[in-house]
DNA sequence: ATGGTCGGGCTCCGA
């Protein structure tokens, strides 16, 4: 059996506690990956992703941010925080050894309004992944960097690039900066696996946009060299996002040979 | 046509 490795921005983990459980059910990856816990690390629902099998690692903060590692086997959690500036104290970044593998869970900057230095703090914090995730690749490693890049690399990954125009999700700075990663020889997992397909992972709560399946792709799983030698399938678990009061967004995943 | 809807935690911020 593969390993599942799946990425998830459940939007508040105490309100999505019920929604998180039942996918951590149906869908059974190896590994989750978290972000947008919104909950400091004592408030997170521990004991109801426990009582599933599953060990929690997070990283959270009061009201924003925040992310976790799930896993059903032992997590060897290496750091919270990505490196780089001592002074950034957003819950954005942490990673660990799991199951054979180095992961992390990312919550890249929105970065809206751009331009501003909500923007500048976006391209500062991809400048500073791009540092971490070369000394990664040096580990010669299967290591997955997965989470919400808050970046729609290219205009196949919207339902309407006019639509989005201007947004920060869609700037040539950061479509670059991703580029970056892929330069690196980093593997997009699901663009990968899926070269030409229309993949959303993320559908706004105003007008009604997963209705229409005006989506975006931004939640992406990169895969080291040797994490991608054993790429299996890859995809979208869209029945999250279909249930009552979802998360905005829906986990992709994808399977590693062992 | 710059609206609209969420979650958190308190009258507005971030997405």
């Amino acid at each position: 059996m593969p390993l599942k490795i799946a990425t998830w921005n459940v939007n508040s983990a105490r309100a999505r506690v019920e929604h998180l459980g039942a996918w951590l059910r149906a869908f059974a990856p190896d590994v989750a990956l978290l972000q947008e816990l919104k909950c400091q690390d004592a408030e997170f629902p521990r004991l109801e992703i426990e009582s599933l099998g599953y060990q929690v690692e997070t990283h959270g903060q009061k009201t924003y941010n925040g992310v976790a590692i799930l896993a059903k086997t032992g997590i060897a959690v290496v750091r919270r925080g990505l490196p780089g500036d001592d002074a950034d104290t957003q819950a954005r970044y942490i990673e660990a050894d799991v199951a054979g593998l180095r992961v992390a869970s990312i919550y890249l900057p929105n970065g809206n309004p751009a331009p501003g230095p909500k923007f500048d703090y976006k391209l500062a914090w991809m400048a500073r992944l791009s540092a971490h995730a070369k000394s990664l690749s040096a580990l010669e490693r299967p290591v997955i960097l997965g989470g919400d890049y808050n970046v729609c690399p290219t205009d196949e990954d919207l339902w309407d690039f006019k639509a989005m125009a201007g947004d920060a999700l869609v700037s040539p700075e950061a479509r670059a900066a991703f580029r970056g990663l892929l330069h690196q020889g980093w593997t997009d997992a699901l663009r990968h696996r899926h070269p030409t397909a229309r993949l959303y992972t993320y559908w706004d709560y105003f007008r009604d946009r997963f209705t229409h399946d005006h989506g975006l792709r931004i939640d992406h799983l990169l895969l080291s060299p040797e994490a991608a030698d054993r790429l299996g399938d890859a995809g979208v678990d869209r029945s999250p996002r279909t249930r009552e009061k979802p998360s905005d967004h829906t986990p992709a995943w994808c399977e590693l040979r062992v």
